[in-house]
DNA sequence: CAGTGGTCTAGACCACGCC
DNA sequence: GCGTGGTCTAGACCACTGG
């Protein structure tokens, strides 16, 4: 029995009853303290998840205060295309198609902060599931960030799993859309002549310096994304 | 200064810098205590934090591990039309089509834990930005769960809308994906003829009952869904 | 079985912000 | 001003687990 998780669900209880609706100032710290039978600090540590959970706003004087859910925030886990075609049971494959050391192209360039003439590396590559085609992968990468990147031909490992080895980044972007195939595309992903394509547009930076901007193309018949909720609690049970 | 978070950016810093890699075992509590000048319970918050931002893990008797970022996590804050249009500066329309109490299909039963011939409503309505549609609406609720949705004819607040004040729901999930288009759907978003829908599905459940199962269908040609990092911390300073 | 993290207490001082 | 939350200390005991 773990008190202050103890205190936090019944608190969650309370408010997710109805017992505590939304708008209401709750009792402070001190009282649940008395209720619980146990000293501020426990309490505190309680409520500090229910902050991190969304639920409860506080503030000094004014108490902590039952806030409504617009509940609009979830969470995603990016799909790595290896390791969904192998959870499903398919033979994974891996093509690279080209790997080329050039000017990117001005958005691109924008993403990176680089001046025009800098250099990076791009990098285009198929994944297959027991042959079929699943995913073309585009990606430029920023050869001023990544030196490392120069060496490397992709022959037999995807961009995607050098880079998580090879550069620890710090912040990552992502951008989920449906786009009209190019003939390419369209020709690579084998897919309908009326298909779309999903595209899941991957940033990443490390401190301020662009590393990688990836275009994943999937057929968009047979590709989905689906999240869970924040966190909160559930899931590490040990923090807070 | 707040001296857990100095700490929790010393970590961090020390983590992201290379100078902790992936793998490794940090000193324990007691040592960076006495680094830093504090108590363990200190020290134990900052690392709680780590933790929570899934950057370490921690073991008894084991110490406590720098964790390879995969980084596949990110949050989604789930678009709300209304706010959308209103934020682009665009005149925000709403127009209900259909409402009706009827037998819900197999999934959508399945995801209400309902028997055959429970009741629930169904709404579609119409979102416009400029008078031009925007976004279609289709939404099958839980009368078992939401008894008042009987007498709500949804003719001018949206079932989102009305449904975020009378429901607190306790979890939430989405799926996102692109799909061809229905003639009705077509014609409602105005598409251009090759054009697909991107489809938000938003489930939400109350304890283990379902409340609501919505299709939101978003001309695929002007939709995006983007992500932000995982809260972890920067957002909501003094919760961890 | 020893050492690590996990939890809790009792008490203190501070900082902010309604009233 | 004064009550609220925010933070920190010093010390204690427990629980798990890797060597």
């Amino acid at each position: 029995m773990i008190k202050h998780r103890a205190i936090r669900d019944a608190l969650l209880g309370r408010i997710v009853s109805g017992e505590w609706a939304p708008g209401r100032v709750i009792p402070g710290e001190v009282d649940l303290a008395r209720e619980f039978g146990c000293t501020r600090a426990t309490v505190a540590r309680a409520l500090r998840e229910l902050v991190a959970a969304g639920l409860v706003e506080r503030r000094r004087r004014g108490g902590t205060r039952v806030l409504g859910r617009s509940g609009r925030d979830a969470v995603v886990t990016i799909p790595i295309v290896r390791e969904e075609i192998e959870a499903a049971g398919h033979a994974y494959g891996y093509e690279r198609l080209t790997v080329r050391e050039a000017d990117p192209p001005e958005p691109i360039r924008q993403a990176f902060g680089l001046r025009p003439g800098a250099a990076a590396v791009h990098v285009a590559c198929l994944h297959r599931a027991d042959g079929r085609p699943a995913q073309v992968e585009d990606r430029w990468i920023n050869a001023a960030a990544v030196p490392a990147v120069r060496t490397q031909d992709f022959r037999t490992v995807s961009p995607n799993e050098w880079l998580v080895r090879a550069v620890p980044y710090t912040r990552a972007r992502h951008e989920f859309r449906a786009e009209r195939p190019t003939d390419r595309l369209r020709g690579l992903l084998d897919l309908a002549p009326d298909e779309w394509v999903f595209v899941v547009e991957r940033r990443t930076w490390r401190e301020d310096a662009g590393i990688t901007v990836a275009h994943l193309y999937n057929p968009a018949d047979r590709f989905r994304i689906t999240t869970r909720d924040p966190v909160a609690f559930g899931v590490d049970p040990g923090a807070g």
